[in-house]
DNA sequence: CCTGTGCATTGAACTAGAACAAGAAATAAA
DNA sequence: TTTATTTCTTGTTCTAGTTCAATGCACAGG
């Protein structure tokens, strides 16, 4: 499967569409590959891209005042990345970073292309809004969490929703999405070896 | 200023609309009031409602399956509330409670009358797009303050960001929040305190 | 006016997880 | 293959925050 057979299936799921829009799409679109250990997005700058991950593994992270880094979001096959804030709209330079932990294969918006997309196919308005609903359902479930679960219960939940994750990133990185130190979750990975 | 010129006015901050255009978006809201303590919304339903508040104050929360109580969101004076997990679009039954604390006023849009409204008038796609964004936004600089700060430091964030609220609603809701024990919250408004 | 019921405060004992340090593995580089 | 660099593990000490229990406080209902 090609990268645009990729995409048009992905975005199908939550709305059916006729092949002449998914010409539409796939014509805006631009391919792209990056190696891993690259940066896509520095704090300060402003997000001109709209990424969909045909193939790889992506952080994205904030460092707050102290140094500390934190992981918000990875992103695997079929995951679109960005900064989702409504920076783009604003034009307000970004807070995040982005970077490749893999080699990645992309297709990508610029800001352009996709107004164009909805000028020319509205039924994709559609599809985003889900995608966009989805994402802040994602984010708020994390955030609850984050609040109410202990490192293990985090931990076993991350498994079941990323269960490849582990075998593709470093473990501290999991750690930081985690919030927990990278010493703890070793513990953590230790006490539950044991139980199986 | 009533309530139809408080929601035009609030609307128009991120696009400007016309006359024309606003009568149309006043056309469709239903005015309505709530005695506080009222649970709009329990889990397991389907939410059909999108609220703009336009006096009052509400809660947002789940229960974990231990029975763990946490707020997501508190909404007042110019918020929307909603389910606005994409169960409005998947038409699946909500995990969330939306609770008023005080006697509320809104103006409410079922489903079909937003879909109406952009039918009728598309350039509200756009404003309701951004306002979109702008939730996640707040949604994720929230995580990110859950992982990294102190309960001390997010209780001075929260006064920031909603300095009245203190004085509106139960303390044990604000430590439900924060994600801390209300005692916890207890001693570390004493210690600031006695900073002053 | 009393009285119950929920809320805030305070203190004491406890615990999950952090921070630090030092070694062991693993990966990359040379 | 050897060396260097990064990542993971393990133990120890320390702390932020929890849990439990008791007391005081406020205000809603009779």
């Amino acid at each position: 499967m090609d990268a645009y057979q990729q995409i048009n299936h992905s975005i199908s799921r939550y709305v059916h569409f006729s092949e002449q829009e998914l010409e539409i799409l796939n014509s805006l679109l631009e391919y792209k590959e990056v190696p891993k250990k690259t940066i896509m997005l520095h704090e300060g700058e402003i997000c001109n891209f709209e990424a969909f991950v045909v193939e790889g593994c992506l952080r994205k992270y904030y460092i707050d005042d102290k140094g500390a880094e934190v992981i918000l979001q990875f992103a695997t096959e079929d995951a679109w990345v960005s900064d989702i804030s409504f920076s783009i709209y604003e034009n307000s330079p970004s807070r995040i970073f982005i970077e490749t932990l893999e080699d990645c294969k992309f297709l990508i918006f610029s800001p352009e292309s996709k107004e164009e997309l909805f000028k020319r196919a509205p039924r994709f308005e559609r599809a985003f809004r889900i995608l966009l609903y989805r994402h802040l359902t994602v984010t708020q479930n994390r955030l609850f969490d984050t609040i109410v679960k202990s490192a293990t219960e985090k931990y076993l939940e991350f498994l079941e929703h990323y269960p490849t994750l582990p075998q593709r990133v470093a473990q501290h990185y999991i750690a930081s999405y985690l919030g927990i130190s990278p010493e703890f979750l070793s513990k953590v990975r230790k006490k539950l070896a044991k139980k199986q």
